[in-house]
RNA sequence: GCGCCUGUAGCUCAGUAGGAUAGAGCAACGGACUUCUAAUCCGUAGGUCAGGGGUUCGAAUCCCUUCAGGCGCGCCA
């Protein structure tokens, strides 16, 4: 066996594949190598239950091309291949051929892997490309609730695990700062606010009065007329009508900041709905001069019938701009600001359809990095199976969820561990934990019902329960003041319990689901990853004291206890959520 | 009407680009703290993978269809 020199560079940055491994192999035999490398590369699976191996080579689809029966071809296989270093000699089960890797080799892999590359470890190298990505995006003047959880942790998340591979990332928050609403604001504030009132209540009175004026305009339709009159003067620089847009404005983003210090999300750029108003002209022109736009009922449109969509509406009669005009002209400038290779618009699946129409106009203005454009769409949040409505007031304001999550949290620590240094900050970090881990746990796609009884619970698959099992790990290594370079010689041999080994295989999928996340921009993929390596962390706690053993062995277990803390740190990280080392 | 998304245990969800006996957590019940943090671990119980067809050696996964829920389809964003 070769020795790993733990001082050669090629080390870093270079994870074990034993796909790799095992597609090499078999293409040792003659037979297979008639398929092309990629296609046995992805034959081979996972089998459903380790005692059976720990990657799996299914013959069915070896059977046709080679007309002999499956299980006759894993019989041959088991017979003819070669033996690697890395793996037990291979094991025909029926119509599968099962492989088995070698414990120790896999052992020392991985591990040396992580304490040389630290943090890194899954990491890529830089690559000189930008990703921009378009999240959260609140509404001026509108609170800031759980419905706008979902794209501001998950653009966030997806911020970091691009970063992690080596992209340069532009985090951008597209505010909705521009458009009717502030008429409302603005005539509800004229009827039945007062200055005084505001910068008393800040946001809080202006969700009252926005509130009101729904209720209102129910009754007296009239306002409504009022309200898109007041927004006209705003689009025409009328003074007092821009005064009071800037003024709600700045009182809305103060209030946003405090749930982004929570969170500690930060922006590359704030440039809103706003931002683009004076692009738009030369948006409408250059549509115009391409020759798509077309007049219909009054407004101009991008036809797009023969692309099976309705039409995209880029001006309205009384020429005003729409949404998509302004889309449009944001990922203009953006591809001449950034140049990037991809941008990533993280909005509500309502929205698939606007995004579909304007991303075939940017084509059909001839651009081809209109196939960069990317929307990353998450389900609905519902409120006990009503819908959100800051119209009728029924919100869970998010700022009100993180703040009673770290209550409870410092709750428990005062009930668990009172004597806890500075438990304010744990708490802090606790409780949003919580929050965020509940919003990227499950597919993206699906709509959740906000419950409090769920976003505040912290046992099983929960934030609360990643970070407490880092904390246990980070317990054990400050016992014995570990250090990484300390611990290269340690001998893999004797990780010998079942525990550990499972540990050590969880570890070496990171770089793996890693890539997966950001190949499907499903953060989900990395929570799901670090529940799994937690449980198999927490029974391997359990079984297999580390600190009372022989020398030899608690070194080997220490490495791998500092593995999984440094994993699961990384993890979480990559999730927007911070890992405590005391809780 | 047309289109998109969803439907797996009482509840919340996984299920690896069709594969070997469908997995977790919560809730319930029963165990484990003189031992590295019990926010933990172990066990019991719980399933006609919405229904029906089809393709295949093989389907929770692909196709068709029905049903249920959500969303979108011109001057909101």
């Amino acid at each position: 066996m070769r020795d790993i020199d733990i001082k050669n560079s090629n080390l870093l940055l270079k994870y074990l594949d034993y796909r790799g491994i095992v597609t090499d192999l078999l293409c040792t035999n003659q037979d297979i190598n008639k398929l092309a490398r990629e296609e046995i590369y992805n034959l081979l699976e996972y089998p459903p239950d380790e005692q059976l191996g720990d990657l799996a080579l299914p013959c069915f689809k070896l059977s046709k091309i080679l007309r002999k029966a499956p299980h006759v071809i894993a019989q041959e296989l088991q017979e003819s291949l070669p033996a690697s270093p890395y793996l037990e000699p291979p094991k025909a089960t029926g119509p599968y051929l099962n492989f088995r890797f070698n414990p120790e080799r896999l052992a020392k892999e991985v591990l040396v892997s992580i304490l040389v590359n630290r943090e890194g470890y899954g990491a890529r190298p830089p690559k000189g490309q930008k990703i921009v990505i378009d999240f959260s995006a609140p509404n001026i003047a509108k609170p800031f609730h759980v419905g706008h959880l979902s794209s501001t942790v998950i653009g966030n998340s997806l911020y970091k695990i691009f970063s992690f591979l080596g992209y340069d990332c532009v985090g951008i928050n597209h505010l909705g700062d521009w458009g009717t609403q502030f008429g409302k604001l603005i005539t509800a504030y004229k009827k039945w606010g007062s200055q005084s009132a505001v910068e008393e209540g800040l946001i809080k009175e202006l969700m009252r009065l926005y509130v009101k004026f729904h209720e209102e305009a129910e009754k007296e339709p009239a306002l409504e007329e009022e309200a898109r009159e007041w927004f006209n003067r705003i689009e025409n620089g009328d003074q007092e009508a821009l005064a009071l847009w800037k003024w709600f404005k700045e009182i809305s983003l103060e209030e946003f900041q405090k749930v982004y210090d929570l969170l500690e999300i930060k922006f590359d750029s704030m440039a809103g709905e706003s931002f683009y108003n004076d692009q738009l002209p030369a948006v409408v022109e250059e549509l115009k001069a391409k020759g798509l736009l077309k007049e219909s009922e009054g407004a101009l449109i991008v036809d797009l019938e023969q692309y099976e969509m309705p039409p995209c509406l880029i001006l309205k009669k009384d020429g005003s701009s729409l949404y998509a005009t302004r889309d449009i002209a944001a990922a203009l400038y953006r591809k001449r600001t950034y140049d990037f290779t991809k941008a990533l618009y993280v909005t509500g699946i309502a929205q698939s359809l606007h995004f579909r129409q304007w991303f075939k106009v940017i084509e059909l203005m001839g651009y081809e990095w209109a196939k960069d454009l990317v929307h990353v769409p998450f389900g609905w949040v519902n409120l006990e199976g009503e819908k959100l409505s800051t119209r009728k007031g029924k919100v869970v304001l998010l700022e009100e969820l993180l703040k009673t999550a770290i209550q409870k949290t410092l709750e428990i620590i005062n009930e668990k561990n009172p004597n806890l240094e500075n438990k304010e900050e744990v708490a802090r970090v606790v409780g949003v934990g919580a929050v965020v881990f509940g919003a990227l746990s499950v597919n993206r796609i699906k709509d959740v019902t906000f419950s409090w009884e769920e976003a505040l619970n912290f046992d099983g698959e929960t934030g609360p329960y990643l970070q407490y099992t880092h904390a246990r790990a980070c317990s054990i290594l400050r016992k014995v003041a570990f250090e990484p370079e300390e611990h290269l010689d340690f001998d893999p041999k004797v990780l010998t319990d079942q525990a550990a080994l499972k540990v050590i295989k969880t570890l070496y999928l990171f770089p793996e689901r890693i890539m997966a996340a950001a190949a499907e921009y499903e953060p989900s993929l990395i929570s799901r990853y670090l529940i799994d390596l937690a449980q198999e962390f927490n029974r391997f706690y359990h079984d297999c004291p580390v600190l009372v053993e022989e020398q030899t062995l608690q070194k080997a277990r220490l490495v791998l206890v500092y593995a999984v803390k440094t994993t699961l740190a990384v993890g979480l990280s990559l999730l927007g959520i911070k890992a405590p080392e005391r809780m």
